[in-house]
RNA sequence: GCGGGGGUAGCCAAGCCUGGCCAAAGGCGCAGGACUUAGGAUCCUGUCCUCAGCGGUUCGAGGGUUCAAAUCCCUUCUCCCGCACCA
């Protein structure tokens, strides 16, 4: 196994002393590619790897066709993912200091500089660049590196936001989002970077009911507002001590984590006291809307910690309602406890309120029946709650007893009940998480109200429709994205774009309270890569980055010596900056993960829409799906992480690079296999040994050098038409498997020509060098080529020969098929006769030609034809079947593809391939045409010779 | 629920948009052979059924359009993903 880290750090070597990967204007015409930046969050795995390696490989490639490229990278940083690994290094969390060592991370540093976030990401800037980028021989351009922590870039992202605002794009209104009381803002979500628990909960809009009583008002939450004309009772635990709370001029009864989570959302709240729950039960209250009189019954299953801790109840919609006023009603000795009376319980009764599809009268009692649930606890109430919410909710329809509301879809019904109970001051909105969520720093996740939460308004009509049109003329891959991003950027409403709260990123330039959160500064920076080199080596200081010098820089606004006055910067570079940006921009293609259509995509479609002129929005996007780890572990999270650095010298970054762009299309998830990857990594080392084997052959001219130019141009061709659609899958098949089996044969049958393998070698090393180069670099070298293949050129695909791949063709089916009789019969033949078609049989088919180039080409008219011919005629039955499936086979096929048939010499070809055959085949192989008078055919097999089938007997 | 994507031979995976050299690329696996060896080798051949290469039946299932369908249309079964502050 060769050392495949000695030599692809030789080349890396050689590439950066060539400054290859360093991009400047010039004369050629260019192409900027990007793959969406990574957020520092820690080590990545080998899965990343896969879209990366797209982008330097179809960077490579537009470089071998004319094309002067840009490819920059950067790191997005924003958030708290860098805080809480700080964090746990420094509390010497076990499984993160682990996790540390194990990917490779010197111990030292866990002791000192990573306590701190931002060498966090110092650390890791570094890390993705030289262990994963470099290492895998990017040619990115490492001057323009950015990170959306830096200075420069936090300058650029304010100037952005003043743009939003410019357009109108910047609104402010209420908000309700998930946060920690000490941490503020958090991200739920299933990664659960900011949390130690509950990443699956989700959000949920509960309506709150008020059920006066006496001077006090109960409050309960309901998920079903549109139930409130079945309501017949209201739960409440004896157990719990409920809260007073004063709320304008109303007091609520409310339990104390519930007044915790309400304090969050609504203002003015004042606890004044406190009501034992079993102080509640058995007095009455009026439900809201219906303003009837119910009785507050006592039930243990009243959880203070989801929603109010009471519990309005519609048995006739919610089986768990149902179940425990069936238990209630069995037994009253529970109930009677806390002196509720027989009466009550019997003016308990269930009250029809909503028709659905497959449900009776009351659809609880339906779904607890057909469940077989028989006890008020049973875990299964939860399914039955939930199914019959969802039938109801999408085949219900308001009973008459209703109101004003009956008739209505419940869908529909839900809003406007909602709302009217609202506007009578009977119910209020309430937002809870669907189950517990536990910050990073332990505390309990509540849902914040807050009042002037600024919103970047994408749900602009007239933005989204510029941007949709827009996106018709873009390269989009895979095509099924680009028909559904039009959806994707209509469903993309106004999005909260500041947080506040301890978080790395840049402050929002209209209120540094608030941070701009970690989507919205990363979606207009693919420009910032043509100016962040100016501020990397210190010619732009970050101060001097002023709302005119980006106007001007980025937009063209105003004049150069004005705007170089105000900010400072020397005129030239100022000019040279607008230079590179004319130049270089757009963007031609933004790779990136699937993770990316919903979210990152849209936005970063709509922000260019919002704030640069049109020629300047980007023209391609390229979305890649994962490699996924079910064989073999390969994410960070469970725990059996695969370092790239590790996995990149057992097989070779080429070896991966090939891996990643051939295993499957770039559009489908892919698990990770090592034994598969194993074998592209051998399949490489296979290739360079053979084309170390090619270079030094050196054997006479013949005629498979036509044979082997024209089957290279083919494949020119088809790489090139490959790569208009950046289909680098369809590149690898021809590069590392159709061209070396071209080869292999090529050197099968004989060929040996030193020039022509010269030829061919070149085009063949060049086609590989965008997916593996540094090995392609290596057989450049052996193979005694001049400079380096990684500034090599691909030539246009040439002239194809017709008669010299028909040729081979013939030579391979008449083989097939030998050998299908072989295995067959079982013979071991010492003797292959072979007959070329007869020439009536050949000029039957130049007839059909014919008369398919003038388009009359039919069963009865190549028949008459024939049969007016009287060498054909001769024949006889045979000739008329003969023409009939000729006839047939042509109108099948596409137009001409018969013609090499007719016009290529079969038996000269057969004949000067007998050698081959036979030494191939251990026998004598011996060629005649069906017509010879002469000729050996003791089976009568050469009246089965037709054009392009030669018949075949053995012996 | 809303939105999106799949189901192809033992396995992985192309093809589907733009119907026709598609019994369906390529890889893996398996079988036989060559070489000759200690290598996770290489080379050749085969790998739906039938069979001197003709032919037959296949591309989740069922219909339809067409001279012609893995490819277009409809129905159906089944699997997967996203739904918001995670690039």
């Amino acid at each position: 196994m060769p050392d495949y880290e000695i030599i692809e750090r030789k080349w890396q070597t050689v590439w950066s002393d060539r400054k290859l990967n360093e991009s400047e204007r010039d004369e050629r015409p260019k192409f900027m590619i990007i793959f969406a930046y990574p957020g520092v969050t820690g080590y990545l795995h080998v899965g990343h790897m896969r879209g990366y390696t797209y982008a330097d490989a179809v960077g490579r490639y537009k470089r071998m066709t004319g094309y002067n490229v840009l490819f920059p990278v950067g790191t997005h940083a924003t958030g708290n993912g860098a805080i809480s690994l700080a964090a746990r290094i420094a509390a010497g969390d076990e499984n993160t200091i682990d996790y540390m060592i194990r990917n490779g991370c010197p111990p030292e540093k866990l002791e000192g500089e990573l306590r701190d976030p931002l060498n966090v990401v110092r650390f890791f800037n570094d890390v993705y660049q030289e262990e994963y980028w470099k290492r895998f021989g990017f040619l990115a351009d490492w001057r323009r590196f950015t990170c959306t922590l830096y200075p420069d870039y936090s300058r650029f992202m304010q100037w952005q936001f003043r743009k939003l605002n410019d357009a109108g794009l910047l609104i402010q209104k209420p908000y309700f989002a998930p946060a920690c009381p000490s941490c503020g803002p958090v991200a739920v979500d299933p990664s659960e970077t900011d949390l130690s628990k509950g990443g699956n909960a989700e959000t949920q809009e509960y309506t709150l009911l008020k059920f006066r009583s006496g001077g006090e008002i109960l409050v309960a939450a309901t998920l079903r507002p549109e139930t409130v004309y079945g309501q017949v009772c209201f739960w409440v635990n004896p157990e719990v001590e409920y809260v007073k709370v004063r709320n304008g001029g109303e007091t609520w009864i409310v339990s104390p984590q519930a007044y915790d989570k309400l304090s969050h959302q609504m203002d003015g709240l004042e606890r004044t006291g406190t009501v034992k729950g079993s102080d509640l039960v058995g007095r009455m209250c009026a439900a809201p809307m219906i303003h009837r009189e119910i009785p507050v019954l006592p039930a243990e299953f009243c959880d203070p910690d989801v929603g109010t801790g009471m519990v309005t109840s519609v048995p006739s919609d919610a089986p768990d309602d149902w179940m425990s006023i069936l238990k209630l009603k069995e037994d009253s000795s529970y109930a009677e406890r806390y002196g509720v009376t027989k009466e009550m319980i019997d003016s308990v009764v269930p009250v029809s309120i909503i028709s659905m599809k497959g449900y009776g009268e009351f659809p609880a009692q339906d779904i607890i029946e057909r469940m077989g649930i028989i006890e008020a606890g049973d875990p299964r109430l939860e399914e039955a709650k939930k199914q019959v919410y969802k039938d109801g909710y999408h085949t219900g329809v308001m009973n008459d007893i209703c109101g004003e509301f009956a008739g209505l879809r419940v869908e529909e019904a839900k809003d406007r009940m909602k709302q009217a109970m609202i506007d009578s001051g009977e119910a209020d909105v309430f937002y809870d998480l669907s189950e517990e969520v536990i910050c990073r720093c332990g505390r309990r996740v509540v849902i914040k109200k807050i009042d002037d939460q600024w919103f970047i308004d994408y749900g602009n009509e007239e933005l989204t429709q510029r941007t949709s049109d827009h996106c018709r003329t873009m390269t989009i891959n895979p095509v099924e994205y680009y028909n559904n991003v039009h959806a994707v950027l209509k469903w993309f409403r106004e999005r909260a774009c500041v947080r506040l709260g301890n978080w790395l990123g840049t402050k929002f330039p209209f209120d540094e309270r608030w941070i701009i959160e970690a989507i919205s500064d990363s979606t207009l920076y693919p420009v910032y890569y043509l100016i962040s080199m100016y501020a990397n080596d210190g010619r732009i200081a970050p101060e001097q980055m002023t709302e005119a010098f980006f106007d001007y820089a980025i937009l063209g606004k105003g004049d150069p010596g004005t705007v170089s006055g105000e900010c400072g910067i020397e005129e030239p570079l100022l000019r040279r900056i607008r230079e590179d940006v004319l130049y270089w921009y757009p963007l031609d293609l933004n790779l990136g993960g699937k993770e990316h259509m919903t979210v990152h995509f849209p936005a970063f479609l709509k922000n260019h829409a919002a704030v640069l002129p049109p020629e300047m929005w980007p023209r391609g996007i390229m979305v890649n799906w994962y490699i996924t780890g079910k064989k073999s572990k390969i994410s960070k999270s469970k725990g059996g992480a695969q370092p790239i650095p590790g996995a990149a010298k057992r097989f070779g970054a080429d070896g991966m690079r090939l891996y990643y762009a051939h295993v499957a299309s770039p559009f489908a998830d892919v698990e990770w296999d090592e034994d598969t990857l194993m074998s592209y990594s051998q399949r490489l080392d296979r290739i360079v040994s053979f084309v170390g084997d090619l270079a030094s052959c050196k054997g006479p001219g013949t005629e498979m050098d036509a044979w082997l130019v024209s089957r290279m141009n083919a494949h020119v061709g088809t790489i090139r038409s490959a790569m208009e659609k950046y289909d680098l899958r369809q590149m690898a098949t021809v590069a590392y498997f159709e061209i070396f089996n071209d080869f292999r044969w090529y050197q099968r049958r004989g060929g040996g020509d030193p020039g022509t393998i010269s030829d061919c070698l070149r085009t063949w090393i060049k086609a590989m060098m965008p997916v593996t180069p540094h090995m392609a670099e290596e057989m450049w070298e052996s193979a005694g080529f001049e400079g380096l293949v990684s500034e090599a050129q691909l030539p246009e695909a040439g002239e194809r020969s017709v008669p010299a791949e028909y040729g081979e063709d013939l030579i391979r089916e008449v083989m097939s098929d030998a050998q299908q009789i072989i295995k067959v019969t079982g013979i071991e033949p010492k003797r292959m006769v072979l007959y070329t078609s007869p020439s009536w049989k050949m000029k039957i088919l130049g007839k059909a030609l014919e008369l398919q180039d003038e388009g009359e080409l039919s069963i009865p008219s190549l028949t008459k034809a024939c049969m007016s011919d009287q060498d054909i005629r001769a024949h006889g039955k045979a000739a008329s079947d003969t023409a009939r499936k000729t006839a047939e086979d042509m109108m099948r096929l596409p137009a001409g593809s018969m013609r090499p048939m007719f016009e290529s010499d079969e038996r000269a070809h057969l004949a000067a391939a007998t050698g081959f055959l036979s030494g191939e085949m251990n026998l004598k192989a011996e060629v005649f045409s069906a017509d010879d008078d002469g000729k050996y055919d003791p089976s009568d097999k050469a009246k089965m010779a037709v054009p392009g089938r030669p018949a075949i007997y053995l012996e």
